[in-house]
DNA sequence: CATAAACTATACCAAAATGGTGAACTAATA
DNA sequence: TATTAGTTCACCATTTTGGTATAGTTTATG
């Protein structure tokens, strides 16, 4: 029951980010050691942000990462889903045939987990990385 | 981000001894093969859960398990701790020395988690097998 | 246009966690 | 004392996790 430490590194990548100046591309190397992530590892999370819309990056001379959004409209939600994909509390939410209950109404452990997983979602979306930064 | 599948199979077991009348022994076989939860894997977990004082056992001929306690006073908090430990959304907020910002105030990240752990928590806490048992 | 900087893609790896099984042991009852 | 039923501990295959290596592609710049 925890975030891996791929998204652990993300969350901090993209707060790093959040506190350069709009706009501004920044190398990898410069994150990862300022943010303490193992470099090679870090290059390997960076395309899960790119291809969720919450980093862009340049490549070749001067090249780097930079948000592709504003640090307002990212949210730990966005970042944890970006690295380990959607939150499922257990394989009963994630695939109703895994269910042995068969899904609601019969089963209320199910519902139950139903409405924690919701409420863990709502929780990490309330965060931006703009509140973050502060 | 996910309960384990011992939980699972933990949350069943409760809910199912939750079921019967107060009291009531019920032998491993009966609760593995109503909930289809493997047999040996059930056998296994159940210590944890009577370590908790969640369940008891008896032993031999006629032996089985019944709930230590009424199904309003355990949650689903109590069973998930009990086979998986406490809840911990990342190593920064089980092991201070972990966190490679040192904890707040530094970082608002770690702050965020752990009030989000916090949000966690209550929720599984909410729930009783009273309110499952329905 | 060649070179070097810097990200990308893919494969690989060790260690740990997960989900499950098996065998020997202990307690309790009839 | 034999049988039943939980306990303990070891084992195992598979998957996930955290991380590294290697080769390749893009881009600025001299």
């Amino acid at each position: 029951m925890n975030i891996n430490q791929a998204t652990d590194y993300g969350f901090r990548a993209v707060l790093f980010l959040a506190a350069q100046p709009a706009g501004e591309v920044v190398e990898a190397q410069a994150i990862a050691s300022s943010q303490v992530v193992p470099m090679r590892f870090l290059l390997k999370i960076m395309p899960s942000l790119i291809k969720a819309g919450i980093v862009r990056s340049q490549r070749g001379v001067g090249g780097g990462y930079a948000l592709a959004r504003e640090p307002k409209d990212i949210t730990l939600l966005d970042v944890l889903e970006a690295i380990e994909g959607p939150i499922y509390l257990n394989r009963c939410l994630m695939d109703e045939d895994l269910c042995s209950k068969q899904g609601p109404p019969t089963c209320l452990v199910h519902q139950a987990l139903a409405n924690i997983q919701q409420q863990l979602i709502d929780a990490f979306a309330s965060y931006s990385f703009a509140d973050l930064s502060g």
